[in-house]
RNA sequence: GGAGAGAUGCGAGAGUGGUUGAAUCGGGCGGACUCGAAAUCCGUUGUGCCGGUUUCCGGCACCCAGGGUUCGAAUCCCUGUCUCUCCGCCA
């Protein structure tokens, strides 16, 4: 959420924010709770330091009438408290649940739009993959090599699940091990998180646990859900703590099983691997300086390049648009892989994420560093490194050939031990 | 899942219902001594919120969390969470 201070000092910048990301959100009416429970607060401090004042002066000896005056006085106090504190109580509750509908604020230079369409390209790594015959889809080329079974996913545990077999298990294990050497080398603490977070922890990182438009598995009575991706666990392993930036910033790296619900999705866009409620996903995560998440944005997005060029999968840079950002991210870049089989002619196709959510996460989970004998609220940025499912939507759909074979990128050949997905039958 | 023990500041660890935001030791920081260092000595050292005359001052809250008892709770009671030990179950 965002500095409640800052919302009141910066009302019309704020508004003029929520506008440009399409959202909705009562700026004046969390500004008149916010002075309401100040004045709560205030007055209820004001009786707590009579009570204690009270209670203080009926240390020593004194007469019985005197201590009788003094229980009196004392007994009306309490009951003076107990009203403000639980007036002060309902009016912060009324507060949070409106702050926290107010977005993080956005980077000047995110470009201003409603939908995808009006991201900004910034970079491409290469052209789309050129073939001499009609390529074909990673669902069609993954039924014939049998290496996804959608089928029997569905009959098991619902639409949008499958099954991973033969050299599709191999492939991801590889792109697993591929990209935590990459990370390891980049100083990121590699991880194997949690698949389970306490809700609060989902709440602080952004994501909605409950509700219609929640994309959330919640396991009921527990206060538990199933993570949406390893940023969730990530970002609450120092929740509640000061920790300690003055050796630069802390660079996690973690793998987890990611689960989204994913209601409503459908369509030539979301077939196959595309969107599924449960894949492997590895994140990258950093906890940094204020001054220092602008370039350590970029370093996320420069390390997403290296393992997409080093798979040799063209792909191009977005710069995201106002109203595509998450109500987290301060700015947001996505890498795009060419997928030969998406729509009519292949298409670009999202595969990684990198975003800065400066303070906003923090805030909430109570992350901080001191500088100069103060603490200020971390930034947080995260960062996929590989989404699994969707790297191997890009591995088959560009690495296919004529005769149905599928050529497998070198940079993986020592991790799964097979240059190429042979044509069968 | 059952039985028991515990949770106090940066760490260890005291704590009688009322001068306890918290003894003591250690750590950190500042200083003295020293050519320098060690040792020693002295001082200092939490977080959040509200208000103000805003490099500071005042107030309030916080001893795992949430309730309760009381004029007054770190201290008494209840519930929850977590940790440890033992048993059971299990990969």
């Amino acid at each position: 959420m965002l500095d409640l201070k800052y919302i009141k000092e910066n009302a019309e910048a704020v508004k003029a924010n929520i506008a440009a990301r399409f959202m909705t959100a009562d700026v004046d009416e969390v500004i008149r709770l916010y002075d309401r429970r100040n004045a709560l607060i205030t007055e209820t401090d004001e009786l707590r330091r009579r009570r204690n004042e009270n209670a203080k002066s009926m240390k020593g000896k004194l007469e019985p009438e005197e201590r009788q005056k003094l229980i009196d006085e004392g007994k009306g106090l309490k009951e003076a408290i107990a009203a403000g504190e639980s007036e002060t109580a309902k009016v912060k509750e009324a507060l949070e649940e409106k702050a926290i509908r107010i977005p993080n604020m956005a980077h000047p230079d995110v470009p201003v739009g409603k939908e995808d369409k009006n991201n900004t390209e910034i970079s491409r790594s290469d052209e789309p993959t050129k073939f001499d015959f009609k390529p074909k889809d990673h669902v069609k080329l993954a039924e014939n090599l049998d290496l996804i079974d959608f089928e029997t996913g569905a009959k098991v545990s619902g639409s949008k699940f499958y099954f991973l077999k033969n050299e599709a298990v191999l492939l991801d294990l590889a792109l697993t091990r591929y990209a935590m050497d990459i990370l390891g080398k980049h100083g990121f603490t590699l991880t194997i998180t949690p698949d389970i977070a306490r809700e609060e922890i989902a709440a602080g990182i952004g994501f909605v646990p409950r509700g219609d438009e929640s994309n959330i598995y919640t396991l009921e009575g527990t206060g538990t859900c199933l993570v949406g991706t390893a940023e969730i666990t990530l970002g609450g392993y120092y929740a509640g703590d000061i920790i300690n930036l003055d050796d630069g910033p802390i660079l996690m790296a973690g793998l987890s099983h990611c689960f989204r619900r994913e209601a409503g999705a459908a369509g030539q866009y979301s077939k196959g691997l595309y969107r599924v409620h449960q894949f492997t996903k590895i994140e990258m995560f950093v906890y940094s300086k204020a001054e220092d998440s602008d370039e350590l944005l970029v370093k996320l997005k420069e390390i997403e390049e290296e393992i997409f060029n080093g798979l040799g999968i063209p792909f191009r840079v977005v710069d995201t648009c106002t109203g595509d950002l998450g109500a987290p991210a301060y700015r947001k870049f996505d890498l795009e892989a060419w997928m030969p089989g998406r729509g009519e002619r292949g298409d670009w196709g999202e595969v990684t994420s990198a975003s800065n959510c400066t303070d906003y996460q923090s805030r909430r989970l109570g992350i901080r560093y001191r500088e100069d004998g103060k603490t200020r609220h971390v930034h947080t940025l995260n960062g996929t490194a590989v989404a699994i499912s969707r790297a191997i939507i890009a591995v088959l759909e560009n690495g296919q050939r004529e005769d149905g074979s599928i050529a497998v990128p070198e940079a993986l050949v020592p991790y799964c031990g097979f240059s190429e997905i042979p044509a069968k039958g």
